[in-house]
RNA sequence: GGGCGCGUAGCUCAGCGGUAGAGCACUACGUUGACAUCGUAGGGGUCACAAGUUCGAUCCUUGUCGCGCCCACCA
């Protein structure tokens, strides 16, 4: 025993002591030869090396901590990789805006070899934070999206989608962002409010007369295709199946009539371009326009000498070059006010009005999107939703609403998702296309055996140089990083296995956890690879985190200036406090970050801190070597009704956040240890026992009772901390309890949870202790009305009730006489008197005969 | 426009068909052999609003309002 700790508890100094400590240790590794119904195995989220650590890293990933660390404690042998997404689209972005510099500036070699270098140096940050908090991953297993393995095991997935069938290449209207010039798939696009302007413009008609419509768009309008109308619209009669005329340009598009249009807006009549939104492509596809695609992938309006040409007839080819010479080479929103100049000019504009809508734009760079046509990697998903939904059923979510999020978004998908993209920083497709003659064009795939290749540089088996086309592009970030659980486990499927022997024990993993705004795509896409691959569902739960938000409930951001940063938080109030200001919120719930909840954390702290020092005081010189709860009981050491109660307590306690953690509930399995130890351990037991623990009240069997029940309860009460406050647990197990600590290896080790089997539940006692506390408080209360020392002494307490309630305080007369400092107490089984004191939540009364003082 | 979540003491949050809870903050008193404290007591809430179901609603139903998020074909 060692009571000789200091009086203060250095957060700071411990908590770096210990970090170095766990790096050097075993106790957080996989074992690899442990069998897979022993395992936990956790897909963690790798963070995307694109910006910078927020305070948003810190909650939801040490909530996933607080998770890994019972699992662990409970037997599991846990799989708790760290992985970083490094490659992609993000992280192009943040290289490009850190080095001011552009990808198209320079050739693709000199640009992944600075984006290396830079995502070497986020990812150290990262590992920083991550240590920082006390993840207990297992570094060894640390992986990243673009190395040789990912690369590697991201191919074979695409290599197993295209064999199977479920992959495609197509040149079709796509989703295309003008800024970083690349397709993106429906996830990457978000709305954006944009203040634009409604005008009315007249189309002359070929059977004479006039037409008009409304767009926001007029500098597609050499893009034109068509006319369409609402088959109710009151001219439908009239114009549908015949022909309009553009103006300026004076190409003859067909009125055509279609339930799609909406008759209320704008004019009725709608010009269908190609392609200014989703349902141009749909009007394109079903009436089988004609495809006259203009914006170029930089964003800008494209050449158009082709207007006036065999397949574009123009009614007035020189017209058609005067306004095509004044737009060619504009960006797309310069080309809008040129074209509303243009058609004004021509008398064309019959009115305009500002009008507000929400233009889909691209997540990353903002820019508005564009529908371009041009060659892409489709995965097919629209077939595939009713089973998609199906197995997201097979998976529990914690909370369980965040299901629907992820049944709506599936159910709404309208484009098959494009797996390609126009960039560098990422992983090459596997393909060539052949050039030999006879089979132009045709796809070849990489050998399995050769992964990873890059096509720009390899070659395919039995083709050379000049007999192949290489694959140009790179994958969505996505495509990589929804195969993360494959990532660990090293496989795909039966047909492409890596390690069958490790894929078979880590895939499919346990838990996923994540933030919700990612459900549609992370989520989303693991799930639609697992099942496309495997027919599995790639996890038996995801726990949803929320977000932090800024104390004024708003989203953190640097911009707004009420942003938190983690290294500040954690050097303020150390890794600990702020593990337990985490786990005092739930999964899926935004937070607001406040410093209450922290302060509230520290003085936990402290008083761990105490109580255990206290705990080891009372021991003092204590020589027992106390076995379980359960066994010193059944060894009959543990011999006294309040000692059995506090007991019998922590065992409800130790059920109690076990049921909790199991339900991924961990904030209400600490509010049952905080409860706990606050109330029934400290402001009660500790109280209570002084007495017998120094040797004043009771022999020595007393004695002895009393000091394996401390013994236990400090013990029990540091592993039930554990997971939420690491360092200080660690620290108090190693200093205060050496052999078990020596023995587990840590209080963190595998196995180190309290097992209920070892615990005492005596219900007898616990109403002994029931009764005992009551009069304690009620003493206490009596005390405190009179303004007295809780000290004061008395010289006779009476308790009086019912037999049974007074019977029930029998064994625990003498720690209450000691410590409401009572001379004598005195049962009673006659009638409560007048001046009887009645007991809060207790059949008990009381009467206090105050001790004559000098 | 649709959906989901939230709206409970000044603050952060529990609770949930039967006279409202915790911690923080505030006030008063006490400070006892661990406690840069701790303990006891106190003030403070028409549980967003309205209607309904019920013997009884913060909790169930419906509607309204506010906040946030997700989704939606945005001409």
């Amino acid at each position: 025993m060692n009571d000789t700790a200091p009086k203060q508890y250095d957060f700071a100094a411990t908590e770096a002591k210990w970090r170095e400590a766990w790096a050097a240790s075993p106790v957080f590794a996989w074992d690899p030869a442990a069998p897979r119904d022993q395992s936990y195995v956790i897909d963690t989220p790798p963070p995307t090396v694109s910006g910078y650590l927020h305070i948003g890293h810190v909650y939801s990933y040490t909530q996933t901590d607080l998770l890994a660390r019972f699992q662990r404690m409970s037997g599991k042998n846990v799989f708790y990789p760290m992985g970083f997404d490094d490659n992609g689209l993000p992280t192009e972005r943040l290289v490009e805006k850190r080095r001011n510099i552009r990808a198209s500036d320079m050739t693709r070699e000199e640009f992944i070899a600075i984006c290396e270098a830079e995502v070497a140096e986020a990812e150290e940050d990262f590992r920083s934070l991550i240590r920082g908090i006390a993840l207990s991953v297992d570094w060894s297993l640390e992986y990243r999206t673009i190395s040789p393995l990912s690369r590697r095991i991201s191919q074979l997935s695409v290599l197993d989608l295209f064999e199977k069938g479920h992959l495609y290449r197509t040149l079709q209207p796509t989703l295309w962002d003008p800024a970083d010039r690349t397709a993106l798939a429906q996830a990457e696009v978000t709305e954006k409010e944009d203040h634009g302007t409604m005008w009315r413009v007249a189309f002359d008609r070929a059977e004479g007369g006039t037409v008009e419509i409304g767009t926001t768009r007029p500098e597609l309008m050499a893009a034109c295709v068509a006319l369409l109308v609402h088959p109710d619209h009151p001219r439908a009669g009239e114009l549908v199946g015949g022909t309009a005329v553009t103006p300026l340009f004076r190409v003859e598009v067909p009125i055509i009539a279609d339930e799609r249009v909406d008759p209320e807006k704008g004019t009725g009549v709608v010009m269908c371009c190609t392609f200014g939104d989703t349902t141009d492509i749909e009007w394109w596809r079903d009436h089988g326009l004609p495809t006259r695609v203009i914006v170029t992938r930089e964003g800008r309006i494209g050449d158009l000498s082709g207007i006036g040409g065999a397949g574009w007839p123009s009614r007035d080819a020189d017209s058609a070059r005067r306004a095509a010479a004044r737009l060619e080479g504009l960006k797309v929103k310069a080309a809008r006010e040129m074209m509303a100049t243009l058609l004004a000019e021509d008398g064309r504009i019959v009115a305009s009005e500002p009008v507000t809508r929400m233009v889909p734009s691209a997540e990353r760079s903002g820019a508005p999107l564009e529908i371009l046509v041009t060659p892409q990697w489709f995965v097919h998903v629209l077939d595939k939703k009713d089973a998609l939904i199906a197995k997201g059923r097979q998976i529990e979510w914690h909370p369980e609403y965040m299901r629907q999020r992820f049944e709506i978004w599936t159910e709404n998908l309208k484009w098959d998702w494009c797996i390609s993209r126009q960039r560098f920083f990422g992983v090459p497709f596997p393909f060539w296309y052949s050039k030999r003659a006879g089979e132009e064009g045709r796809i070849i795939p990489a050998h399995p055996d050769d992964l990873p290749v890059n096509p720009l540089v390899d070659l395919p088996r039995g083709y050379v140089r000049d007999e192949v086309e290489p694959d140009p592009d790179v994958m969505d970030t996505w495509a990589t990083s929804s195969v993360s659980p494959q990532l660990n486990s090293h496989g795909i499927s039966a047909e492409h296995p890596v390690d069958p022997v490790r894929h078979a024990k880590l895939f499919p993993a346990d838990l996923r956890p994540q933030a919700h705004e990612i459900i549609r795509t992370w989520a989303f896409y693991t799930i639609l690879k697992s099942h496309l691959h495997e027919g599995k569902a790639p996890w038996h739960d995801v726990a949803v985190s929320g977000w932090c938000l800024a104390p004024d409930r708003q989203k953190m951001s640097k911009s707004k200036g009420n942003s938190i940063e983690p290294h500040d938080l954690l050097e303020k109030w150390g890794a600990d406090v702020v593990r337990y200001w985490t786990a005092t919120s739930r999964l899926g719930l935004d937070t607001a970050f406040s410093e209450d909840v922290l302060k509230i954390g520290k003085r936990l702290q402290t008083k761990l801190w105490n109580a255990a020092r206290f705990t080891m005081l009372q021991l003092g010189e204590f020589g027992g070597t106390p076995t379980s709860p359960a066994a010193d009981a059944a060894d009959g050491i543990i011999t006294e009704p309040l000692d059995r109660w506090i007991l019998s307590r922590l065992a409800r306690t130790v059920d109690t956040a076990t049921v909790h953690f199991r339900d991924f509930d961990y904030a209400d399995a600490l509010a049952a240890v905080e409860r706990f130890f606050w109330a029934d351990l400290c402001d009660n037991y500790l109280e209570l026992v002084k007495g017998r623990s120094y040797g004043e009240v009771g022999g020595e069997t007393a004695r002895r009772s009393a000091c394996h029940t401390l013994w236990h309860a400090l013990e029990t009460v540091l592993r039930l901390f554990a997971p939420v406050m690491p360092h200080l647990t660690e620290e108090l197990y190693a200093t205060h309890f050496p052999g078990r600590s020596a023995g587990l290896g840590s209080v963190h080790a595998r196995g180190a949870w309290p097992k209920t089997a070892d615990q005492l539940i005596d219900e007898a006692a616990e109403a002994s202790g029931a009764a005992a506390t009551a009069v304690l408080a009620a003493v206490r209360k009596w005390k405190s009305e009179r303004k007295l020392s809780i000290k004061a002494p008395i010289a006779v307490l009476t308790i009086g009730g019912p037999v049974e309630a007074v019977e029930a305080l029998r064994g625990a007369m003498a720690d209450l006489r000691h410590t409401v400092a009572a001379a004598e107490i005195v049962p009673s089984g006659g009638a409560a008197p007048a001046e009887a004191i009645a007991i809060e939540d207790s059949p008990l009364w009381l009467t206090v005969e105050l001790a004559r003082t000098a």
